[in-house]
DNA sequence: GGACGGTGAAACTTCAGGTTGCCTC
DNA sequence: GAAGTTTCACCGTCC
Protein backbone atom coordinates (compact mmCIF):
# COMPACT_ATOMS: atom_id res chain seq x y z
CA UNK A 1 0.00 0.00 0.00
CA UNK A 2 1.02 3.21 -1.06
CA UNK A 3 1.67 5.96 1.70
CA UNK A 4 2.89 9.09 1.78
CA UNK A 5 5.06 10.86 4.57
CA UNK A 6 5.85 13.98 5.14
CA UNK A 7 8.86 15.06 7.53
CA UNK A 8 9.28 18.70 8.52
CA UNK A 9 12.14 20.60 7.44
CA UNK A 10 14.20 21.99 10.92
CA UNK A 11 17.62 21.05 10.66
CA UNK A 12 19.08 22.23 7.12
CA UNK A 13 19.52 18.65 6.08
CA UNK A 14 17.43 15.97 4.97
CA UNK A 15 18.98 13.11 6.97
CA UNK A 16 18.94 14.60 10.34
CA UNK A 17 15.32 15.64 9.52
CA UNK A 18 14.13 11.86 8.87
CA UNK A 19 16.63 10.96 11.74
CA UNK A 20 15.08 13.50 14.67
CA UNK A 21 11.79 12.65 13.18
CA UNK A 22 12.29 8.53 13.47
CA UNK A 23 13.75 9.29 17.03
CA UNK A 24 10.47 11.06 17.67
CA UNK A 25 8.51 8.65 16.66
CA UNK A 26 10.79 6.66 19.03
CA UNK A 27 11.81 4.29 16.50
CA UNK A 28 15.06 3.22 14.63
CA UNK A 29 16.66 3.98 11.88
CA UNK A 30 19.72 2.52 9.72
CA UNK A 31 21.46 5.13 7.29
CA UNK A 32 23.59 3.87 4.65
CA UNK A 33 26.36 5.83 3.08
CA UNK A 34 28.84 5.26 0.63
CA UNK A 35 32.54 6.09 2.38
CA UNK A 36 33.56 5.17 6.30
CA UNK A 37 34.42 8.80 6.56
CA UNK A 38 30.95 10.08 5.51
CA UNK A 39 29.42 7.47 8.10
CA UNK A 40 31.39 9.09 11.28
CA UNK A 41 30.03 12.75 10.13
CA UNK A 42 26.87 11.79 9.62
CA UNK A 43 26.64 10.07 13.26
CA UNK A 44 28.11 12.91 14.98
CA UNK A 45 25.40 15.77 13.20
CA UNK A 46 22.22 14.04 14.46
CA UNK A 47 24.02 13.22 17.95
CA UNK A 48 24.59 16.62 17.98
CA UNK A 49 20.89 17.90 17.29
CA UNK A 50 19.86 15.05 19.80
CA UNK A 51 18.73 16.46 23.42
CA UNK A 52 18.56 14.13 25.67
CA UNK A 53 16.23 14.12 28.95
CA UNK A 54 18.87 15.22 31.97
CA UNK A 55 19.22 12.60 34.09
CA UNK A 56 16.65 9.87 32.28
CA UNK A 57 17.37 6.26 32.20
CA UNK A 58 18.11 6.87 28.99
CA UNK A 59 20.62 8.98 29.36
CA UNK A 60 22.21 6.75 32.04
CA UNK A 61 22.33 3.51 29.31
CA UNK A 62 23.84 5.40 26.99
CA UNK A 63 27.06 7.09 29.03
CA UNK A 64 27.42 3.53 30.29
CA UNK A 65 27.81 2.16 27.11
CA UNK A 66 29.63 5.44 25.71
CA UNK A 67 32.23 4.64 28.34
CA UNK A 68 32.75 1.00 27.84
CA UNK A 69 33.11 1.83 24.16
CA UNK A 70 35.84 4.06 25.07
CA UNK A 71 37.47 1.48 26.71
CA UNK A 72 37.82 -0.88 24.29
CA UNK A 73 41.40 -0.16 23.26
CA UNK A 74 43.85 0.29 25.86
CA UNK A 75 44.72 3.79 24.57
CA UNK A 76 41.02 4.84 22.62
CA UNK A 77 42.07 6.07 19.19
CA UNK A 78 40.08 9.58 18.14
CA UNK A 79 37.95 6.86 16.06
CA UNK A 80 37.04 5.73 19.34
CA UNK A 81 36.43 8.87 21.36
CA UNK A 82 33.83 10.16 18.13
CA UNK A 83 32.30 7.17 18.57
CA UNK A 84 31.39 7.21 22.29
CA UNK A 85 30.34 10.70 21.77
CA UNK A 86 28.24 9.81 19.14
CA UNK A 87 26.66 6.91 21.31
CA UNK A 88 26.46 9.14 24.39
CA UNK A 89 23.32 10.72 22.10
CA UNK A 90 22.06 7.37 20.89
CA UNK A 91 23.44 7.63 17.66
CA UNK A 92 26.47 5.46 16.01
CA UNK A 93 28.47 4.55 13.23
CA UNK A 94 29.20 1.22 11.75
CA UNK A 95 31.99 -0.15 9.26
CA UNK A 96 35.13 -2.13 9.14
CA UNK A 97 37.17 0.02 10.70
CA UNK A 98 36.09 -0.42 14.20
CA UNK A 99 37.30 -2.39 16.35
CA UNK A 100 35.54 -6.25 16.49
CA UNK A 101 34.31 -5.09 20.16
CA UNK A 102 33.04 -2.13 19.19
CA UNK A 103 30.86 -3.68 16.62
CA UNK A 104 29.28 -5.88 18.83
CA UNK A 105 28.32 -3.62 21.23
CA UNK A 106 26.89 -1.33 19.07
CA UNK A 107 24.91 -4.50 17.02
CA UNK A 108 23.70 -5.32 20.39
CA UNK A 109 22.14 -2.17 21.91
CA UNK A 110 20.80 -1.24 18.50
CA UNK A 111 19.12 -4.75 18.93
CA UNK A 112 18.41 -3.87 22.07
CA UNK A 113 16.73 0.00 21.18
CA UNK A 114 19.36 1.63 23.18
CA UNK A 115 20.98 2.97 20.38
CA UNK A 116 18.74 4.53 17.95
CA UNK A 117 20.26 5.78 14.89
CA UNK A 118 23.05 3.99 12.97
CA UNK A 119 25.25 5.34 10.19
CA UNK A 120 26.14 2.56 7.79
CA UNK A 121 28.40 1.25 5.39
CA UNK A 122 26.97 -1.41 3.33
CA UNK A 123 28.28 -3.66 5.58
CA UNK A 124 25.97 -3.58 7.65
CA UNK A 125 23.33 -4.63 4.62
CA UNK A 126 25.37 -7.67 3.45
CA UNK A 127 25.81 -10.33 6.38
CA UNK A 128 24.23 -8.72 9.85
CA UNK A 129 20.82 -9.26 10.47
CA UNK A 130 20.04 -5.74 12.04
CA UNK A 131 16.37 -4.43 10.76
CA UNK A 132 15.33 -1.20 11.80
CA UNK A 133 11.82 0.98 11.37
CA UNK A 134 13.31 2.97 8.72
CA UNK A 135 16.33 2.47 6.10
CA UNK A 136 17.50 5.91 4.70
CA UNK A 137 19.68 5.17 1.83
CA UNK A 138 21.95 8.44 1.28
CA UNK A 139 24.19 7.72 -1.44
CA UNK A 140 23.32 5.46 -4.40
CA UNK A 141 26.46 5.68 -5.72
CA UNK A 142 30.16 4.91 -4.89
CA UNK A 143 33.79 6.03 -6.38
CA UNK A 144 35.39 2.83 -8.10
CA UNK A 145 38.91 2.89 -9.31
CA UNK A 146 38.88 2.66 -12.54
CA UNK A 147 35.21 3.71 -13.38
CA UNK A 148 34.42 7.31 -11.22
CA UNK A 149 31.41 7.02 -9.44
CA UNK A 150 29.57 4.82 -10.16
CA UNK A 151 25.64 3.22 -9.17
CA UNK A 152 25.36 0.64 -6.99
CA UNK A 153 23.98 -2.49 -8.07
CA UNK A 154 20.15 -3.21 -7.72
CA UNK A 155 20.98 -5.99 -5.13
CA UNK A 156 22.67 -4.02 -3.45
CA UNK A 157 19.97 -1.63 -3.17
CA UNK A 158 17.93 -4.70 -2.02
CA UNK A 159 19.84 -5.61 0.56
CA UNK A 160 19.47 -2.15 2.22
CA UNK A 161 15.99 -1.58 1.68
CA UNK A 162 15.29 -4.89 2.97
CA UNK A 163 16.29 -4.03 6.35
CA UNK A 164 13.59 -1.92 6.63
CA UNK A 165 10.56 -2.79 8.49
CA UNK A 166 10.91 -4.76 12.41
CA UNK A 167 7.91 -7.59 12.49
CA UNK A 168 9.23 -9.04 15.58
CA UNK A 169 8.96 -5.35 17.27
CA UNK A 170 4.83 -5.20 15.90
CA UNK A 171 5.87 -2.88 13.14
CA UNK A 172 3.09 -3.22 10.35
CA UNK A 173 5.42 -1.68 7.84
CA UNK A 174 9.12 -0.49 7.27
CA UNK A 175 10.16 2.67 5.29
CA UNK A 176 13.16 2.45 2.71
CA UNK A 177 14.19 6.42 1.99
CA UNK A 178 16.25 6.76 -0.77
CA UNK A 179 17.84 10.83 -1.18
CA UNK A 180 17.20 12.52 -4.48
CA UNK A 181 18.57 16.54 -4.59
CA UNK A 182 16.50 16.66 -8.04
CA UNK A 183 13.68 16.27 -9.46
CA UNK A 184 15.43 14.11 -12.65
CA UNK A 185 17.26 12.20 -9.92
CA UNK A 186 14.49 11.11 -8.36
CA UNK A 187 12.60 9.87 -11.42
CA UNK A 188 16.34 7.72 -12.43
CA UNK A 189 16.00 6.16 -9.09
CA UNK A 190 12.56 5.34 -9.22
CA UNK A 191 13.15 3.85 -12.10
CA UNK A 192 16.38 2.23 -11.90
CA UNK A 193 15.71 0.65 -8.28
CA UNK A 194 12.36 0.30 -7.60
CA UNK A 195 11.11 -0.78 -10.69
CA UNK A 196 14.00 -2.17 -12.62
CA UNK A 197 15.30 -5.55 -12.61
CA UNK A 198 18.28 -6.94 -10.40
CA UNK A 199 21.59 -8.23 -12.67
CA UNK A 200 22.32 -11.52 -13.35
CA UNK A 201 24.47 -12.92 -11.61
CA UNK A 202 27.52 -14.10 -12.98
CA UNK A 203 29.91 -16.68 -12.47
CA UNK A 204 33.53 -15.21 -11.34
CA UNK A 205 35.14 -18.58 -12.44
CA UNK A 206 37.44 -17.30 -15.11
CA UNK A 207 38.73 -14.84 -12.55
CA UNK A 208 42.52 -16.32 -13.24
CA UNK A 209 43.39 -16.54 -9.35
CA UNK A 210 39.94 -18.48 -8.89
CA UNK A 211 40.55 -20.65 -11.87
CA UNK A 212 44.14 -21.97 -10.55
CA UNK A 213 43.53 -22.09 -7.00
CA UNK A 214 40.81 -24.68 -8.01
CA UNK A 215 42.15 -26.25 -10.71
CA UNK A 216 45.49 -27.13 -8.62
CA UNK A 217 43.02 -28.08 -5.47
CA UNK A 218 40.68 -30.30 -7.96
CA UNK A 219 44.47 -32.05 -8.95
CA UNK A 220 45.62 -32.23 -5.95
CA UNK A 221 42.53 -34.51 -4.46
CA UNK A 222 42.32 -36.88 -7.03
CA UNK A 223 39.09 -35.61 -8.11
CA UNK A 224 40.50 -34.34 -11.75
CA UNK A 225 43.34 -36.12 -12.69
CA UNK A 226 43.89 -35.65 -17.02
CA UNK A 227 43.21 -33.05 -19.57
CA UNK A 228 40.09 -34.28 -20.31
CA UNK A 229 38.73 -35.07 -16.80
CA UNK A 230 39.66 -30.74 -16.12
CA UNK A 231 37.69 -29.87 -19.74
CA UNK A 232 34.50 -32.45 -18.55
CA UNK A 233 34.48 -31.28 -15.34
CA UNK A 234 34.33 -27.04 -16.16
CA UNK A 235 31.97 -27.69 -18.99
CA UNK A 236 29.72 -28.09 -16.46
CA UNK A 237 29.91 -25.38 -14.08
CA UNK A 238 27.98 -22.60 -13.85
CA UNK A 239 30.34 -20.92 -15.79
CA UNK A 240 29.87 -22.69 -19.01
CA UNK A 241 26.10 -23.00 -18.36
CA UNK A 242 26.50 -18.82 -18.68
CA UNK A 243 28.45 -18.22 -21.80
CA UNK A 244 27.93 -21.59 -23.86
CA UNK A 245 31.38 -21.32 -25.52
CA UNK A 246 34.14 -22.72 -23.26
CA UNK A 247 36.85 -22.26 -26.07
CA UNK A 248 37.97 -19.14 -24.21
CA UNK A 249 37.92 -20.97 -20.39
CA UNK A 250 39.60 -23.96 -22.33
CA UNK A 251 42.74 -21.64 -23.35
CA UNK A 252 42.92 -20.57 -20.07
CA UNK A 253 42.55 -23.79 -18.62
CA UNK A 254 46.04 -24.89 -20.68
CA UNK A 255 47.87 -21.75 -20.02
CA UNK A 256 47.32 -22.33 -16.09
CA UNK A 257 48.60 -25.85 -16.17
CA UNK A 258 51.74 -24.51 -18.18
CA UNK A 259 52.32 -22.20 -15.26
CA UNK A 260 51.32 -24.85 -12.51
CA UNK A 261 53.50 -27.30 -13.94
CA UNK A 262 56.34 -24.62 -14.52
CA UNK A 263 56.16 -23.75 -10.68
CA UNK A 264 56.29 -27.76 -9.66
CA UNK A 265 53.38 -27.92 -8.33
CA UNK A 266 52.07 -30.68 -10.64
CA UNK A 267 53.67 -33.52 -12.46
CA UNK A 268 53.24 -37.04 -14.87
CA UNK A 269 51.43 -39.53 -12.30
CA UNK A 270 54.05 -41.87 -13.61
CA UNK A 271 57.35 -40.19 -12.87
CA UNK A 272 56.47 -37.20 -10.64
CA UNK A 273 57.77 -33.67 -11.73
CA UNK A 274 58.68 -34.82 -15.42
CA UNK A 275 57.26 -32.16 -17.10
CA UNK A 276 57.46 -28.42 -17.00
CA UNK A 277 54.71 -27.55 -19.74
CA UNK A 278 51.14 -29.32 -20.42
CA UNK A 279 51.91 -29.00 -24.34
CA UNK A 280 54.54 -31.72 -23.82
CA UNK A 281 52.10 -33.86 -22.74
CA UNK A 282 51.42 -36.37 -24.99
CA UNK A 283 48.17 -36.21 -25.32
CA UNK A 284 44.93 -35.12 -22.97
CA UNK A 285 44.86 -38.48 -21.50
CA UNK A 286 48.21 -38.49 -19.87
CA UNK A 287 48.04 -38.75 -15.67
CA UNK A 288 48.40 -35.01 -14.17
CA UNK A 289 48.89 -35.72 -10.04
CA UNK A 290 50.07 -32.81 -7.75
CA UNK A 291 53.38 -32.44 -6.44
CA UNK A 292 53.67 -32.99 -2.42
CA UNK A 293 54.02 -28.84 -3.07
CA UNK A 294 51.55 -28.62 -4.70
CA UNK A 295 49.66 -31.04 -2.84
CA UNK A 296 50.14 -28.29 0.37
CA UNK A 297 49.69 -25.29 -1.62
CA UNK A 298 46.11 -26.31 -2.43
CA UNK A 299 45.27 -27.76 1.30
CA UNK A 300 46.23 -23.88 2.29
CA UNK A 301 44.02 -22.57 -0.02
CA UNK A 302 46.83 -20.57 -1.39
CA UNK A 303 46.66 -18.80 -4.69
CA UNK A 304 49.48 -20.59 -6.48
CA UNK A 305 50.76 -17.40 -7.90
CA UNK A 306 51.17 -16.19 -4.26
CA UNK A 307 52.71 -19.50 -2.72
CA UNK A 308 55.14 -19.69 -5.87
CA UNK A 309 56.26 -16.04 -4.96
CA UNK A 310 56.74 -17.30 -1.28
CA UNK A 311 58.78 -20.12 -2.58
CA UNK A 312 61.01 -17.53 -4.17
CA UNK A 313 61.12 -15.48 -1.42
CA UNK A 314 62.33 -18.36 0.89
CA UNK A 315 64.47 -19.59 -1.74
CA UNK A 316 66.57 -16.20 -1.98
CA UNK A 317 66.44 -16.10 2.32
CA UNK A 318 68.45 -19.20 2.19
CA UNK A 319 71.43 -16.25 1.32
CA UNK A 320 70.26 -13.58 3.40
CA UNK A 321 69.98 -12.48 7.22
CA UNK A 322 66.06 -12.85 7.62
CA UNK A 323 64.56 -9.67 9.37
CA UNK A 324 61.09 -8.91 10.35
CA UNK A 325 60.49 -6.26 7.62
CA UNK A 326 61.78 -8.22 4.95
CA UNK A 327 59.24 -11.08 6.15
CA UNK A 328 56.75 -8.94 6.63
CA UNK A 329 57.60 -7.36 3.17
CA UNK A 330 57.32 -10.17 1.78
CA UNK A 331 53.63 -11.33 2.72
CA UNK A 332 52.67 -7.76 2.03
CA UNK A 333 53.91 -8.18 -1.32
CA UNK A 334 51.08 -11.07 -1.55
CA UNK A 335 47.97 -10.59 -3.82
CA UNK A 336 45.97 -11.84 -0.61
CA UNK A 337 46.94 -8.74 1.72
CA UNK A 338 45.16 -6.15 -1.29
CA UNK A 339 44.06 -3.76 -0.54
CA UNK A 340 46.80 -1.92 0.59
CA UNK A 341 47.53 1.02 2.14
CA UNK A 342 47.92 3.39 -0.31
CA UNK A 343 51.87 5.92 -0.23
CA UNK A 344 50.98 9.39 -0.32
CA UNK A 345 53.27 11.62 -2.62
CA UNK A 346 54.08 13.62 0.97
CA UNK A 347 54.96 9.86 2.33
CA UNK A 348 57.63 9.23 -1.12
CA UNK A 349 60.52 10.12 1.09
CA UNK A 350 60.35 8.19 4.75
CA UNK A 351 59.13 5.05 2.39
CA UNK A 352 62.34 5.55 0.27
CA UNK A 353 64.37 6.20 3.33
CA UNK A 354 63.17 2.20 4.05
CA UNK A 355 63.59 0.83 0.94
CA UNK A 356 67.22 2.00 1.10
CA UNK A 357 67.58 0.47 4.05
CA UNK A 358 66.28 -2.73 3.23
CA UNK A 359 66.81 -3.01 -0.34
CA UNK A 360 70.03 -5.62 -0.17
CA UNK A 361 67.88 -7.92 1.61
CA UNK A 362 64.30 -7.90 0.20
CA UNK A 363 63.03 -11.18 -0.05
CA UNK A 364 61.07 -9.11 -3.15
CA UNK A 365 62.29 -7.50 -5.72
CA UNK A 366 62.15 -4.20 -6.35
CA UNK A 367 60.76 -3.49 -9.82
CA UNK A 368 62.06 -0.80 -11.92
CA UNK A 369 60.98 2.82 -11.32
CA UNK A 370 58.26 4.14 -13.77
CA UNK A 371 56.69 0.68 -14.35
CA UNK A 372 52.79 0.29 -13.18
CA UNK A 373 53.99 -1.99 -10.47
CA UNK A 374 55.88 0.58 -8.49
CA UNK A 375 52.94 2.05 -7.38
CA UNK A 376 52.12 -1.49 -5.75
CA UNK A 377 55.76 -1.87 -4.48
CA UNK A 378 55.70 1.57 -2.45
CA UNK A 379 52.14 0.71 -1.19
CA UNK A 380 53.00 -2.34 0.23
CA UNK A 381 56.11 -0.91 1.99
CA UNK A 382 53.87 1.53 3.40
CA UNK A 383 51.46 -1.54 4.74
CA UNK A 384 54.76 -3.40 5.69
CA UNK A 385 56.07 -0.42 7.65
CA UNK A 386 52.53 -0.60 9.65
CA UNK A 387 52.55 -3.64 10.64
CA UNK A 388 56.39 -3.55 11.54
CA UNK A 389 55.41 -0.32 13.73
CA UNK A 390 52.83 -2.35 15.59
CA UNK A 391 55.36 -5.08 16.36
CA UNK A 392 57.57 -2.49 18.10
CA UNK A 393 54.70 -1.81 19.99
CA UNK A 394 53.04 1.08 18.71
CA UNK A 395 49.76 1.71 19.69
CA UNK A 396 45.96 1.88 17.88
CA UNK A 397 45.95 5.47 17.88
CA UNK A 398 49.88 6.26 16.86
CA UNK A 399 48.67 3.97 13.11
CA UNK A 400 45.60 5.72 13.08
CA UNK A 401 46.90 8.95 12.97
CA UNK A 402 50.26 7.93 11.49
CA UNK A 403 49.28 5.64 8.51
CA UNK A 404 45.08 6.03 8.61
CA UNK A 405 45.10 2.44 9.45
CA UNK A 406 41.76 2.12 11.70
CA UNK A 407 41.76 -0.92 14.48
CA UNK A 408 39.70 -2.53 12.09
CA UNK A 409 41.49 -2.92 8.99
CA UNK A 410 44.58 -3.31 11.37
CA UNK A 411 43.20 -6.45 12.62
CA UNK A 412 41.75 -7.30 8.87
CA UNK A 413 46.01 -6.60 7.76
CA UNK A 414 47.22 -8.60 10.55
CA UNK A 415 44.83 -11.75 10.35
CA UNK A 416 46.17 -12.00 6.62
CA UNK A 417 49.27 -11.63 7.24
CA UNK A 418 49.50 -14.80 9.72
CA UNK A 419 48.16 -16.83 7.47
CA UNK A 420 50.39 -15.84 4.92
CA UNK A 421 53.46 -16.51 7.37
CA UNK A 422 51.46 -20.12 8.50
CA UNK A 423 51.31 -20.86 4.94
CA UNK A 424 55.42 -19.91 5.07
CA UNK A 425 56.39 -21.76 7.46
CA UNK A 426 54.36 -24.78 5.77
CA UNK A 427 56.37 -24.64 2.27
CA UNK A 428 59.50 -23.73 4.26
CA UNK A 429 59.17 -27.26 6.00
CA UNK A 430 58.75 -28.65 2.78
CA UNK A 431 62.10 -26.90 0.84
CA UNK A 432 62.85 -27.38 3.55
CA UNK A 433 64.76 -24.12 5.30
CA UNK A 434 64.80 -24.58 9.31
CA UNK A 435 65.99 -21.10 10.11
CA UNK A 436 63.10 -19.97 7.86
CA UNK A 437 60.43 -21.53 10.02
CA UNK A 438 61.79 -20.42 12.97
CA UNK A 439 62.05 -16.78 11.95
CA UNK A 440 58.18 -16.99 10.54
CA UNK A 441 57.12 -18.83 13.81
CA UNK A 442 58.83 -16.04 16.31
CA UNK A 443 57.44 -13.07 13.99
CA UNK A 444 53.66 -14.35 13.70
CA UNK A 445 53.23 -14.45 18.04
CA UNK A 446 55.20 -10.82 17.45
CA UNK A 447 52.15 -10.10 15.32
CA UNK A 448 49.41 -11.38 17.28
CA UNK A 449 50.27 -9.68 20.33
CA UNK A 450 52.11 -6.25 18.48
CA UNK A 451 55.11 -6.53 20.79
CA UNK A 452 59.04 -6.94 20.49
CA UNK A 453 60.56 -9.84 20.55
CA UNK A 454 61.82 -9.77 24.00
CA UNK A 455 58.19 -9.85 25.35
CA UNK A 456 58.16 -13.30 23.58
CA UNK A 457 58.41 -15.81 27.29
CA UNK A 458 55.86 -13.53 29.12
CA UNK A 459 53.26 -13.14 26.31
CA UNK A 460 53.30 -16.87 26.24
CA UNK A 461 51.06 -16.70 29.89
CA UNK A 462 47.60 -16.17 29.87
CA UNK A 463 46.01 -13.00 30.59
CA UNK A 464 49.38 -11.14 29.64
CA UNK A 465 49.15 -9.46 26.85
CA UNK A 466 51.33 -6.32 25.28
CA UNK A 467 50.77 -3.38 27.86
CA UNK A 468 51.39 -5.85 31.28
CA UNK A 469 54.15 -8.03 29.32
CA UNK A 470 56.25 -4.47 29.14
CA UNK A 471 55.33 -3.50 32.37
CA UNK A 472 56.77 -6.55 33.96
CA UNK A 473 59.65 -6.49 31.57
CA UNK A 474 60.34 -2.96 32.19
CA UNK A 475 60.59 -4.58 36.36
CA UNK A 476 62.93 -7.13 35.46
CA UNK A 477 60.68 -9.65 35.22
CA UNK A 478 61.13 -11.00 31.78
CA UNK A 479 59.97 -14.44 31.47
CA UNK A 480 58.50 -17.42 33.24
CA UNK A 481 61.52 -17.84 36.11
CA UNK A 482 61.46 -14.57 36.83
CA UNK A 483 57.64 -14.46 37.70
CA UNK A 484 58.26 -17.41 39.86
CA UNK A 485 60.96 -15.65 41.58
CA UNK A 486 59.24 -12.25 41.55
CA UNK A 487 57.56 -10.67 45.24
CA UNK A 488 54.13 -10.78 45.37
CA UNK A 489 53.21 -7.63 46.44
CA UNK A 490 55.25 -5.93 43.50
CA UNK A 491 53.46 -8.29 41.07
CA UNK A 492 50.44 -6.57 42.41
CA UNK A 493 51.37 -3.55 42.25
CA UNK A 494 52.08 -4.08 38.83
CA UNK A 495 49.31 -6.18 36.84
CA UNK A 496 46.91 -6.11 39.83
CA UNK A 497 46.12 -8.90 41.94
CA UNK A 498 43.68 -10.90 40.91
CA UNK A 499 46.09 -11.08 37.48
CA UNK A 500 48.90 -10.92 40.05
CA UNK A 501 47.27 -14.82 41.26
CA UNK A 502 46.42 -15.78 38.16
CA UNK A 503 50.18 -15.83 37.03
CA UNK A 504 51.31 -17.24 39.97
CA UNK A 505 49.25 -20.12 39.37
CA UNK A 506 50.10 -20.80 36.13
CA UNK A 507 54.00 -20.80 37.09
CA UNK A 508 53.02 -23.85 38.88
CA UNK A 509 52.60 -21.67 42.74
CA UNK A 510 49.77 -22.18 44.18
CA UNK A 511 49.14 -18.77 46.25
CA UNK A 512 46.73 -19.39 48.64
CA UNK A 513 49.75 -20.68 50.67
CA UNK A 514 51.26 -17.90 50.56
CA UNK A 515 48.42 -16.70 53.35
CA UNK A 516 47.60 -13.04 50.70
CA UNK A 517 44.80 -11.36 52.97
CA UNK A 518 42.52 -8.47 51.31
CA UNK A 519 43.29 -5.02 52.33
CA UNK A 520 40.59 -3.27 53.76
CA UNK A 521 40.98 -0.39 51.06
CA UNK A 522 39.65 -2.15 47.43
CA UNK A 523 42.50 -4.01 46.13
CA UNK A 524 45.44 -3.02 48.16
CA UNK A 525 48.24 -5.20 49.97
CA UNK A 526 50.36 -4.18 52.80
CA UNK A 527 53.56 -6.08 53.78
CA UNK A 528 51.88 -7.58 56.38
CA UNK A 529 49.67 -8.98 54.87
CA UNK A 530 52.12 -10.99 52.98
CA UNK A 531 53.78 -13.87 55.25
C1' DG B 1 49.55 48.79 14.10
C1' DG B 2 49.39 44.17 15.31
C1' DA B 3 47.38 40.05 17.28
C1' DC B 4 43.56 37.34 17.14
C1' DG B 5 39.28 35.05 15.76
C1' DG B 6 35.59 34.15 12.58
C1' DT B 7 34.02 33.28 7.92
C1' DG B 8 33.75 31.47 3.50
C1' DA B 9 35.67 30.27 -0.89
C1' DA B 10 39.09 27.62 -3.22
C1' DA B 11 42.19 23.87 -3.38
C1' DC B 12 43.22 19.47 -2.10
C1' DT B 13 42.42 14.63 -0.66
C1' DT B 14 40.16 10.49 -0.45
C1' DC B 15 36.81 7.11 -1.44
C1' DA B 16 33.04 -0.61 0.80
C1' DG B 17 34.18 -5.13 2.18
C1' DG B 18 36.59 -9.14 4.77
C1' DT B 19 36.55 -16.19 2.42
C1' DT B 20 40.28 -19.30 3.14
C1' DG B 21 44.66 -22.31 7.64
C1' DC B 22 45.72 -24.93 12.12
C1' DC B 23 47.46 -27.86 16.40
C1' DT B 24 52.18 -25.26 17.80
C1' DC B 25 56.79 -25.27 20.58
C1' DG C 1 32.15 12.66 -8.88
C1' DA C 2 31.33 14.32 -4.57
C1' DA C 3 31.92 14.81 0.34
C1' DG C 4 34.93 16.16 3.72
C1' DT C 5 39.11 18.58 5.13
C1' DT C 6 42.60 21.94 4.90
C1' DT C 7 44.36 26.25 3.58
C1' DC C 8 44.26 30.93 2.97
C1' DA C 9 42.61 35.50 2.16
C1' DC C 10 39.75 38.79 4.04
C1' DC C 11 37.39 41.37 7.49
C1' DG C 12 36.21 43.06 12.08
C1' DT C 13 37.37 43.64 16.84
C1' DC C 14 40.15 44.58 20.63
C1' DC C 15 44.20 46.17 23.04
Amino acid sequence: MAKSTKIASLYNNVVVDIAMDTMGMRKQALVFVNTKKSAEVEAERIAKKRKLEKNSTEEYQLKILSEEILKVLSSPTKQCKRLAACVAKGTAFHHAGLAAKQRELVEGNFKKGVIRIICATPTLAAGINLPAFRVVIRDLSRFEPRRGMARIPVLEYHQMAGRAGRPDFNDEYGEAICIAQTESQKEGIIKKYIHGEPEEIYSKLAVEPVLRTYLLSLIASNFVNTIEEIMDFFGRTFYAHTFGNTGELESIIRRMLNLLASWDFIGLGNIENDFTSADELENDSSMIKATPLGKRVAQLYLDPLTAHELIKGIERSKELIIMPFTLLHLVCSALEMRPLLRAKTAEYETIQEKINLYNERMLQKEPPLYESEYEDFLNAIKTTMLLDEWIDERNEDYLLETYSATPGELKYKIDIADWLLYSCVELAKLLPHVKFVAECNKLRSRLKYGAREELLPLLKLKNIGRIRARKLFANRIKDVGDVRKADFIVLTQLIGRATAIDIKKQVGEDISKLKVKKNKRKGQISLNDYK
